[in-house]
DNA sequence: TATACTATGTGCTTGTGATAACAAGAGCAA
DNA sequence: TTGCTCTTGTTATCACAAGCACATAGTATA
């Protein structure tokens, strides 16, 4: 039989759903569970179950036919397929109203840690954020490279942002999360994406009022 | 020939980028822009031109061959079609830090607008940030309904989320975009959606470590 | 009025993801 | 061992979105 590790491609879709399977199964592990099936994964992240093992098996074979997964050792595989074993460090530039909310909610969260924090501003400068420092701007090359930070999220406002992009490829950062929504200006090998909560509502008001109009 | 008023079913993506594109729109008319092509949104929005017209022959016919689009006709119409003409009144329960950022960011925002905020801390309410006035949660139902508002977004720990959404529905809201991410249990007629910066951050670690995978 | 030109609108192909249905494998019990 | 049950892993099908490529319909110019 073949074993399908690393197939070519592995679709965006899967590997956002990925994200999901894993708070699941963590949160399972919590609660003391052993043994899951596919369903139980399904159920807690609103997906059919037969959508999780195909996700799964784009991966390898890690259940047991006629049991299920055994919640522990699923966990550590991925962990092991995706390099990150539950620690994903990640820097945040803008401390103000959002940068202050993300870093408190990550605390909350027990994978992705903002493990430095940066702004303009001297009054926050060198304050602590729960475990988390604030740096000057002018260290952003400096530290990223000196803890070896991939993964940058950006809450700025939009003037600044191209700026500051720039800085942080230049430190080594290979992927961008932006609260801003302008266009950015990365190398091929910098993957960028976007969140915004406001264009999120916009689209919901799109989908209501067409909705009505069917 | 027939005109594609109301096709059956518009997707969900062209509905996602149609956001993209009012903004687009909004911008070159700001700029003073009469005409423009699909070519020149696409290029702000990082499509191609060809889902540009796609996506707009979804709703009929608004360009001239040989010519492109009215700016200013093309907007007023994407606003008829969707019945806002530019205005979106949503509710926001929560005006922690992460709820007064979102509060400001709608303030740059000219699309949606935060008409009534709702907290549960005493210190907060009848507060106004910006031209939001925040509200307790006993009013929940009374502003709702009042200002009849079909959207509210949810900025509050958990915990909470599932007793404020019970409200929310009952006042009468048809679409809930939740910052927290617990599944909420709503009738059929109401949409959901989440918005979740760290599982975002999360999938961009999948995604480069994976790509060193392959 | 004819001709050249330009950008739209759309039919069609291609690729990709979702879903269902089923075969295969593991455990268990007699 | 054989047969039964259960859930995985996979295949085959369906649905939908992206993108090409061109006919179409409008403008501009002489
Ligand atoms: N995408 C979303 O959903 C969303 C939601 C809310 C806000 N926003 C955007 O996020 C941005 C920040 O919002 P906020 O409410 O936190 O604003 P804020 O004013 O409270 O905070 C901005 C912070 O960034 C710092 N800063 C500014 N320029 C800087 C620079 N060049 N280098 C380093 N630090 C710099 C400031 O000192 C301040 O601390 C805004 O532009 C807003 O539009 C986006
Ligand atoms: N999805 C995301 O990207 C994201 C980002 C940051 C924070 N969060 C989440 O958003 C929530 C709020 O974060 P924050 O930093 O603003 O917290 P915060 O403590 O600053 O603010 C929470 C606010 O909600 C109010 N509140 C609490 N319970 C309430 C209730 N039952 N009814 C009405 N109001 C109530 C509080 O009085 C407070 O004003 C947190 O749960 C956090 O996990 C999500």
């Amino acid at each position: 039989m073949m074993k399908n590790y690393f197939k070519s491609v592995i679709p965006e879709t899967t590997l956002r759903r990925m994200v999901y399977y894993t708070r699941c199964l963590n949160s399972f592990k919590n609660e003391g569970v052993k043994l899951i099936q596919s369903e139980d994964i399904a159920k807690k992240c609103g997906v059919k179950s037969s959508v999780v093992r195909k996700d799964l098996s784009y991966f390898g074979e890690f259940g047991v036919r006629g049991k299920g997964y055994d919640v522990e050792s699923l966990l550590s595989t991925i962990n092991g397929i995706t390099n990150t074993f539950g620690k994903m460090n990640a820097a945040l530039i803008g401390v103000g109203k959002l940068g202050s909310a993300i870093i408190k909610h990550s605390t909350e969260n027990f994978n992705v840690k903002i493990i430095a924090a940066f702004d303009k501003d001297k009054k926050k400068i060198n304050k602590e954020i729960g475990e988390t420092k604030v740096y000057s701007v002018k260290d952003i090359e400096n530290i990223i490279k000196k803890y070896k930070i991939k993964i940058a999220i950006i809450a700025i406002p939009p003037s600044d942002v191209q700026e500051i992009v720039d800085i942080l490829v230049k430190a080594g950062i290979k992927a961008i999360l932006s609260l801003a929504l302008i266009p950015l200006n990365v190398p091929d090998d910098v993957e960028v994406s976007f969140v915004d909560v406001l264009s999120e509502v916009e689209f919901l008001f799109y989908k209501l009022s067409l909705r009505r109009n069917i």
